[in-house]
RNA sequence: GGGCGCAUAACUCAGCUGGUUCAGAGUGCCUGCCUUACAAGCAGGGAGUCGGAGGUUCGAAUCCUUCUGCGCCCA
């Protein structure tokens, strides 16, 4: 079969993705060999494949495929996380776009049946998208968030901590998205700095003294303070404290209080407390036992609470802009000044986040952090680049608890009921169970009630954090609360964790706390933090910037290998990649390389035996010599592996394959022009081509692939992604330095004709002055024939003869002539030596200087020094023969 | 305000336990080649006081101190 000049990745991928589906890979079940197991950093169900997914993505399949190589049970769990707050507004909008329905006309049941519905329909996208790259997870074990099982995980786990007293209710100052009604965890709130006002206004002292002037961003809510602080050390106030002041429009007198919080210097000193809607005014608040009044609502629409009637009803933003004409009005508005401050807004919504007071649920995380904090610390996990454990460190050493109630119906509902006949908020009794029967059970029993029915009890109307329940996730992918003793045992802790730094509290950390508290045991060995992929202007990519590339898009033109290719040749651990298409066109050029290389050898025709003994001496050496490089390979690749360099590793194997293989060895093994190769040349050529391929299938299975059944014919199953990973063996390294010398030589050669503008197929003849170095190495056999061969020499003379009209080059420490049919220019030739000469001398005397000093020769490693001692007599000898040279020019 | 990290060629970055196998890679740039596998290619080339200043050491890109400039996390 013809083999085309290019490689076309898109004719080859979809087959063998679907070969090696079919023929059942990526399958795990627990046997006898050493298990390898990743779990997926589940995408959000509603995602689409984009670049940080591809990076991350692809590093797992790396991982997991030369897991499979090596010989183990390699078992990457897929799944996806039903992202409450993302899946919720989606499926909103789809009911109302596609079904005209609104939420508010829904039941709960009737609305998790049509999410349900929809995640059927149009979620999970992304996991057909991942088999494009070629993600080799095993497919069967698809786990999601919301799947019952895992449902009923996250249910007996929260009445389980509620239970140990590791999981309360209580109310707090939390963050409140009001576009999405919800409560937000701190970390999803983004904070950035924009410009906002400085309201200057002056409250009157309520005996008609002087009173006191406020500076506020807020004054929409000022008919929710309870009180004034200044700092207890500010003389200006000093007076007041103690006294009452009004608040302006509505004159409710409010106290002066002293505290340490206050900042003298901010504004002027004096601060409005308004405990519902600021946190810091809360704990002050709490601190002087002052009353809570919350006057906005859940909308962020101003309430009823304030006393105010011209605002309520109005949005928080609207209210404080007609704030503006009430307090001038009145003669309360002292000044209004410009600042910038920093303003959290949702991460969902982009709303602005309203602190509010309300009763959520919380995960006690003191208990929780301890033991999660000790293993990373003393690397029981290991973090990859370790640099992360300070970050890691620095946020579980101020942990806050963790509020897990959302205000959506998208997500695990909470265990929790209260007794109707409490009213709402107001509940004293909290029955927290599995199910609603033992809710009841436990109403009953509380209240001494036994005509109590299901009826005369409400449950929780909020869902769990969906955090809460991706924490369980590398216990809850293998059933691990309801088979403690399955399969489980024999996966967990799971090789390697990868994901983005930024999921490093979100995520991370609580799957740490959780592995813990429910396995006493580590969730994974090792975590290794991919960086971020940020576009050229080192920007993160974002769809809001629409600087992302179409992930789709990127893999049809450059092919799944190629992206992979791009994507890991920047990507050291936790650095963040600067994505250029570029890389991705490296990375398809690599596989064209490839590709052509087998083109090259497929045409050769094979003959028994070599046309010569040179030629067969010549090819003899190239291929123990390629072999040995190999070994070298491999052995850094086992390091770069233990270490996970992966980018350094692939580097690597290109370089080898690039250079090594293509550039010199399919050179020096090519025959000549409708000449034939010798079998045993040929065969070896295939075998080390193979298991090349094998070597690098990781990092670019579909090419490696291709090219290993297009190499020989393979029996059915024999397939390169099923093959075993290469072992490094001992290497020769005497064999590689002699024709590493030889391919110097070539490089001088190729030098001068390059600089003499003498084409490349034009034969020369080299002359070698006679040495010692120089007999033992042409006495290596094949060393003369590949020289001649990749130099294009018709003659290599070792002599004391120097040719004339030649020009030399050292190679070693031996001098080497190249007879060129045309005058040499002596004095440019004097020019070049003098220069030569000098750098040698200076070089010489650098290394004498280091020898003659005694504390080097007497404190640093002999190795140190022997290598020195040897460095100084290779350049006396390049030093001898530059000297001869010059002096042979001036005759 | 508290903490962490980074600064190496024009660009993006490697450089592990200090020692010319340490000043490297890729891209870009320059020169010459459509050489019968590959122009998505081949053979070459130039390019860096390793952010500044001190120090430790026989020896520092590498360790310490400090300054400058960036970035990030937390408050």
């Amino acid at each position: 079969m013809e083999l085309s000049a290019r490689y076309t990745p898109s004719d080859i991928e979809e087959k063998w993705y679907s070969h090696w589906e079919k023929s059942g890979y990526f399958r795990s079940v627990p046997d006898e060999r050493e298990p390898f197991s990743i779990v997926i950093p589940p995408p959000n169900v509603t995602g689409m494949l984009h670049m940080g997914h591809m990076l991350n993505n692809t590093i797992q399949d790396i991982l997991i495929r030369k897991a499979r190589l090596d010989g183990k049970n390699a078992c990457w769990v897929p799944g996806t996380d039903h992202a409450s707050i993302a899946t919720e507004a989606k499926v909103v909008r789809w009911l109302r776009d596609e079904k005209k329905l609104r939420k508010a006309d829904l039941t709960r049941e009737q609305f998790m049946e049509y999410a349900y519905q929809w995640k059927e329909k149009y979620g999970g996208i992304i996991l057909h998208q991942l088999r494009k790259l070629g993600a080799s997870c095993d497919w069967e074990r698809t786990a999601f968030t919301m799947d019952k099982g895992y449902y009923e995980d996250v249910i007996k786990v929260f009445v389980d901590l509620y239970k140990k007293d590791k999981l309360y209710r209580g109310l707090r100052m939390v963050n409140w998205d009001p576009e999405a009604k919800t409560v937000l965890s701190n970390e999803e709130v983004i904070y950035g700095e924009e410009n906002a006002q400085l309201f200057h206004l002056h409250y009157k002292s309520e005996n008609g003294a002087d009173g006191v002037t406020i500076a506020t961003q807020r004054p929409e809510t000022i008919f929710a303070d309870v009180a004034i602080a200044v700092n207890p050390k500010d003389p200006r106030y000093t007076a007041l404290v103690g006294k009452k002041v009004l608040i302006p429009l509505i004159n409710r007198a409010i106290p002066v209080i002293a505290d340490d919080y206050v900042d003298i210097e901010f504004g002027t000193g004096a601060l409005k407390i308004t405990p519902a809607h600021d946190p810091n005014d809360y704990e002050v608040g709490q601190r002087h036992k002052l009353e809570v009044i919350d006057t906005i609502a859940d909308d962020g629409k101003i309430n009823d609470k304030c006393t105010f009637a011209p605002i309520v009803g109005l949005d928080r933003f609207e209210a404080r802009k007609q704030m503006k004409g009430f307090l001038e009005e009145s003669g309360n508005l002292v000044k209004i000044e410009d600042y910038r401050t920093n303003i959290g807004r949702s991460e969902r919504t982009n709303s602005v986040v309203e602190p509010k007071l309300s009763l959520q649920w919380f995960v006690k995380m003191s208990d929780l952090g301890a033991p999660a904090l000790k293993s990373v610390l003393e690397e029981e996990i290991k973090f990859y680049p370790p640099s992360f454990q300070n970050l890691y460190r620095n946020w579980m050493e101020n942990l806050r608890d963790w509020c897990v109630s959302r205000q959506l119906w998208w997500g695990q509902r909470i265990p929790a009921w209260y007794l109707k006949s409490e009213g709402l908020s107001q509940e004293t009794h909290v029955f927290v169970a599995e199910t609603a029967d033992e809710a009841l059970a436990q109403a009953r029993a509380a209240t001494g009630n036994p005509q109590l029915s299901i009826d005369d009890l409400r449950q929780d109307e909020d869902v769990l954090d969906t955090w809460a329940s991706s924490w369980l996730w590398p216990i809850s992918v293998f059933d691990g609360f309801n088979k403690p003793d399955g399969e489980i045992n024999y996966y967990y802790p799971t090789s390697v964790l990868v994901t983005g730094w930024d999921i490093i509290f979100f995520w991370v950390a609580r799957m740490i706390m959780a592995g813990y508290e429910y396995r006493q045991e580590k969730p994974f060995q090792a975590v290794y933090f991919t960086g971020m992929v940020r576009d050229k202007l080192r920007r993160k990519m974002s769809k809001s910037l629409g600087n992302s590339p179409d992930a789709l898009k990127l893999l049809e033109d450059y092919g799944a290998d190629g992206v992979r290719y791009g994507l890991m040749s920047s990507a050291a651990a936790g650095g963040d990649i600067l994505f250029d298409d570029k890389l991705c066109e490296n990375g398809r050029n690599f596989c064209n390389k490839l590709w052509n290389a087998l083109r090259l050898i497929k045409g050769w025709n094979v003959t028994e035996t070599a046309e010569s003994e040179e030629v067969a001496r010549k090819n003899a050496l190239a291929v123990e010599w390629l072999d040995q490089k190999f070994q070298q390979v491999l052995a850094q690749m086992d390091s770069d592996f233990t270490q996970f360099r992966l980018s350094e590793a692939l580097l690597g194997l290109y370089t080898f394959i690039w250079d090594d293989f293509c550039s010199w060895y399919l050179e020096m093994i090519k025959p000549g022009y409708e000449q034939p190769i010798d079998r045993e040349t040929y065969e070896s050529t295939l075998d080390l081509f193979s298991r090349v391929m094998v070597a690098l299938h990781p990092f670019m299975p579909f090419v490696t692939e291709e090219i290993w059944h297009q190499l020989r014919e393979r029996k059915a199953g024999d397939d390169c992604c099923a093959q075993r990973y290469p072992k490094a063996g001992s290497v020769n390294e005497q064999l590689i330095a002699r024709v590493e010398a030889a391919k110097n030589i070539i490089s001088g050669v190729r030098d001068i004709r390059n600089q003499n503008q003498i084409k490349p197929r034009d034969p020369l003849a080299v002359t070698v002055q006679d040495s010692a170095t120089a007999q033992a190495l042409f006495a290596q056999a094949g060393v003369r024939e590949m020289v001649t061969k990749m130099a294009v020499l018709e003659s290599l003379t070792v002599s004391m003869e120097e040719p004339a009209n030649a020009k030399s080059f050292i190679s070693g420490t031996d001098k080497y002539y190249v007879a060129l049919n045309q005058t040499i220019d002596v004095e440019a030739e004097r020019k070049k030596l003098t220069e030569e000469l000098t750098y040698q001398r200076g070089f010489i005397k650098s290394i004498e200087a280091k020898l003659s000093n005694e504390r080097f020769v007497g404190g640093a490693p002999a190795q140190v020094v022997d290598n020195e001692r040897k460095k100084l007599a290779d350049g006396l000898a390049r030093v001898q023969i530059l000297e001869d040279s010059l002096a042979k020019l001036s005759v």
